[in-house]
DNA sequence: GCGTGATCATGA
DNA sequence: TCATGATCACGC
């Protein structure tokens, strides 16, 4: 890799660098970051948001805090398809499947991981090429009353199940914009739960995810009034 | 295995 | 066509 880019002081200085990366393609990112663009994301699931993570001075790596710990903003690259609307979910954070007896909306993780986001859009169509794909224009958000009473919603349900001991009964049709999908290596993978009768048991990893939806309503809401 | 970053691939 | 459930890579 080059020259690291050192992270962003302020937020007002972490969107000027944004937005001078809306338009520019992957490809040239790549380059000034002096990485190779791989032909297929199959087996570079994470590229795109690791790219912009050295191309904006993210410095968290693999540790459990913000992309820019020093403003508290995480950043969250949304896959967008040819009209222009996002393609994918959003991964937000692991689901804790154990002593969640003083767990709630206000301490948990992903409250934390959605207290500031970065949205950045990504163009994801297959029919560009990933070095042609091209950076949007950013968007730096908190959630308003109505969104955060929504995802806090989404958030107790699903966390109450797993009390009562019933995650192996969570699917991903639940919950409104917030949901609970598998997140493993595989569909072997195991880590410790809680079944009904209070007995730890093997299941499968989880993670909270946001719909698609759901970055399709925020981007929505950042362009009313704009034009 | 769990954290980071996500997208893939198939059934409905 | 699209969301769900499965999967990929990497550091530690």
């Amino acid at each position: 890799m080059n020259k690291p880019v050192r992270p962003p002081r302020t937020e007002a200085e972490l969107m000027q660098r944004a937005r001078k990366l809306a338009g520019r393609t992957l490809g040239q990112l790549a380059e000034a970051s002096g990485r190779r663009t791989p032909d297929s994301q199959t087996r570079a699931k994470g590229w795109v948001g690791e790219l912009l993570e050295a191309s904006l001075g993210a410095t968290a790596g693999n540790r459990s805090v913000p992309d820019f710990e020093r403003i508290g903003v995480e950043l969250k690259t949304i896959p967008i398809d040819h009209r222009n609307l996002p393609s994918e979910s959003t991964y937000v954070c692991t689901a804790t499947l154990t002593d969640l007896t003083d767990l709630t909306w206000e301490t948990s993780r992903v409250r934390h991981k959605m207290a500031r986001v970065l949205w950045v859009p990504v163009q994801a169509s297959k029919t560009i090429a990933m070095a042609q794909r091209r950076v949007g224009s950013p968007l730096l958000w908190t959630a308003n009353a109505e969104e955060e009473a929504v995802l806090r919603g989404d958030w107790t349900e699903l966390t109450d199940m797993i009390r009562l001991g019933q995650v192996d009964s969570i699917n991903a049709r639940m919950g409104k914009w917030l949901q609970i999908r598998p997140k493993a290596a595989d569909s072997k993978a195991r880590t410790w739960g809680i079944d009904e009768n209070g007995h730890r048991f093997r299941t499968l990893p989880r993670g909270f995810y946001l719909r698609a939806a759901f970055t399709t309503a925020i981007l929505q809401r950042s362009f009313a009034g704009v034009g």
